[in-house]
RNA sequence: GGCCAGUUGGUGAAGUGGCUUAACACACUGCCCUUUCACGGCAGCAUUCACGGGUCCGAAUCCCGUACUCGUCACCA
């Protein structure tokens, strides 16, 4: 076909098309940022529901773009209408703003250079490809789905490569009247690239995470625009990306197998290429197989994001771990830096891991451990209590009712150097603190008293009674209960007690251990006279009633 | 099957030719501290980096082959 052909060709295609390429140019021009400012983005499919995998790669958008002045977008990739599910969009834009990873530009976050959904973009990409048709790099194909699957059908059985390109590619050199008379047919066509490429060439490909890659030129004649005049995801990448100016692409490494055909069509196009950084999938061994897989949402159910926000996973220790995954350097620069915050740690590509990144749930749960250590009783109580209206609205009455006690109970043992590491989820705290409430403590966890021994309540309920004195200090308070376990023939330590066994019932913490049993209903507890001071001799003397009768 | 990448203790991993008789963290075990648990401290936990060859004075690191694993080969992204 010659030029003039061609141009005939593409007003037939697209008569609609009145914009050129020059004015999308000119309406989007090249944005004004500091030298080294990244421009990243998370383009999620409103296909379903946002996973870790997700989470991960939206969260390296938005640090790199954050620590080079950058911009961080969101764009909805929405171009397989089939697809969609309901409430889709509306899903990806809450979870970004519930797990804290906000970009600063996008759908619904605004911006200069939107749309930011692919299905309001339509006139943008059938612009470009009409240009492409006049310089001879696509053209429409009218093959139907059957000769298609018979091609491959073919080709799997020669064990050549599979797709349409070369003598496969039968619309390929179409002249402008045959199409002409497939379209007065209503014949049904897509628009494939015509690619130039040769598959004996090599072509080296720079990854910022993965390195060189070297890969066999790109020959094949994917499709650019659909049936239905969407654009696939490749041309729809390489027109939005080269648009909105994205300097550095951050996606899955499903991607990497597809970067001939994007280098190739950033050339065509005569855009300046976009650096790619491709992520390794996060992924699990299979318990059953010893394989590693890729997570899934059936089988592993912290895969999905759901699974944080149910159990109260705190979102600052998530991103302790999404950052841990992203830059392996990073866990023991915040070990070392306790005080400081992700966002003064430099995150670089070259520390990112090439291979898949297993998750290591021991880990988060550490990570959120070490969070809930370091936050205050109060700041505890007012974070639980904001989860449990959300997931827990009994509990969250119950922490409302006994507020003061609450922040006292999440206290205990906080102001020294070396915190206790009880808590790793916001789901855990009614448990682990039944005995604080009462009601809780009698209802739920009375009854599943931790340990088999029976305990003398005749000797603690003579302690209580006349020896502790709740206004003392720790120190003060320890040793009147030693007194207490000497005159009562205990030994007063438990060195003692293992230096002559013999010469005891027991040791001081014998006695201690009797008491936690019957007020806090098991065996491990934090400061028990912490405990004690906080519930009064009251209460205290009421459950050792409950345990001496139940 | 083609193409691409990966394979280091129980786990996550560091490591880019000599500083590695393989870091760090988690887990586990023992001891210490101690009223319990936790926290903290100390010690132990891969004589070896999937396997086989090669290059080199020297290899977990470079090259070749084998095995296994991941990803991809759609009018899905």
């Amino acid at each position: 076909m010659t030029k003039e052909e061609r141009v005939e060709l593409a007003e037939l295609l697209f008569p609609n098309i009145k914009h050129d390429r020059e004015y999308y140019e000119a309406k989007y021009p090249e944005r004004d940022l500091p030298e080294g400012a990244m421009v990243t983005r998370y383009g999620p499919s409103p296909t379903g529901s946002v996973h870790l995998g997700n989470l991960l790669s939206a969260f390296a958008d938005m640090v790199y773009a954050r620590q080079s002045n950058g911009s961080f977008f969101l764009r909805i990739e929405d171009t397989d209408q089939k697809r969609m599910v309901e409430g889709g969009i509306e899903n990806i834009t809450t979870v970004l703003k519930d797990f804290d990873i906000l970009p600063n530009e996008g759908y619904s976050f605004g911006g200069e250079y939107g749309p930011y959904i692919q299905s309001e973009r339509t006139e943008i990409y059938q612009t470009y490809i009409k240009d492409l048709v006049i310089q001879g790099y696509a053209y429409p194909c009218f093959m139907k789905e059957e000769e298609i699957e018979a091609i491959r059908q073919e080709q799997e059985l020669n064990k050549t490569k599979i797709g349409i390109y070369g003598v496969y590619a039968i619309d390929r050199d179409l002249s402008l009247e045959e199409v002409r008379e497939k379209i007065n047919n209503k014949e049904e066509y897509v628009i494939r690239l015509k690619s130039p490429g040769d598959a004996n060439h090599e072509i080296e490909v720079i990854d910022c995470i993965k390195g060189k890659m070297k890969f066999p030129e790109h020959n094949v004649d994917t499709v650019l625009l659909k049936k239905d005049g969407t654009p696939t995801y490749h041309f729809a990448h390489a027109i939005d990306d080269h648009l909105m100016h994205t300097t550095h692409v951050i996606r899955g490494d499903e991607w990497v197998s597809s970067l001939p055909l994007h280098v190739q069509l950033f050339q065509l196009l005569g855009f300046k290429p976009v650096r790619y950084a491709h992520i390794a999938p996060i992924t699990i061994k299979d318990q059953e197989t010893g394989n590693i897989r890729k997570i899934s949402k059936r089988k592993d159910p912290w895969f999905g994001v759901k699974y944080y926000e149910e159990n109260g996973i705190p979102i600052e220790a998530l991103h302790l771990y999404l950052a841990t995954i992203t830059n392996t350097n990073f866990e023991e620069w915040y070990l070392n830096n306790p005080e400081k915050s992700i966002s003064e740690f430099e995150f670089s590509f070259d520390k990112q891991a090439v291979g898949g990144t297993s998750f290591d749930e021991a880990k988060l749960v550490n990570l959120c451990k070490t969070y809930f250590s370091r936050k205050s009783g109060k700041e505890v109580y007012e974070e639980t209590h904001f989860w449990a209206t959300k997931h827990d609205t009994e509990y969250a009455k119950l922490l409302e009712e006994n507020k003061e006690d609450m922040i006292k109970f999440f206290s205990i043992e906080k102001d020294g150097p070396r915190p206790r590491k009880d808590i790793s989820k916001y789901s855990e705290v009614r448990e682990e603190f039944s005995y604080a409430i009462d009601s809780l403590f009698e209802k739920e966890h009375y009854a599943k008293n931790e340990s088999e021994k029976e305990y003398d309540t005749d000797l603690v309920l003579d302690y209580v009674n006349n020896y502790l004195d709740l206004n003392v200090d720790n120190e003060t308070w320890f040793n009147t209960i030693k007194e207490f376990a000497v005159s009562n023939g205990y030994a007063a330590s438990p060195k003692d007690y293992k230096n002559e066994p013999e010469k005891y019932k027991g040791h001081v913490g014998d006695i201690c251990e009797a008491i936690r049993v019957m007020i806090t209903g098991r065996l491990k507890s934090p400061d028990l006279f912490s405990i004690m001071k906080i519930l009064g001799k009251d209460r205290i003397l009421k459950r050792i009633e409950f345990y001496k009768n139940k």
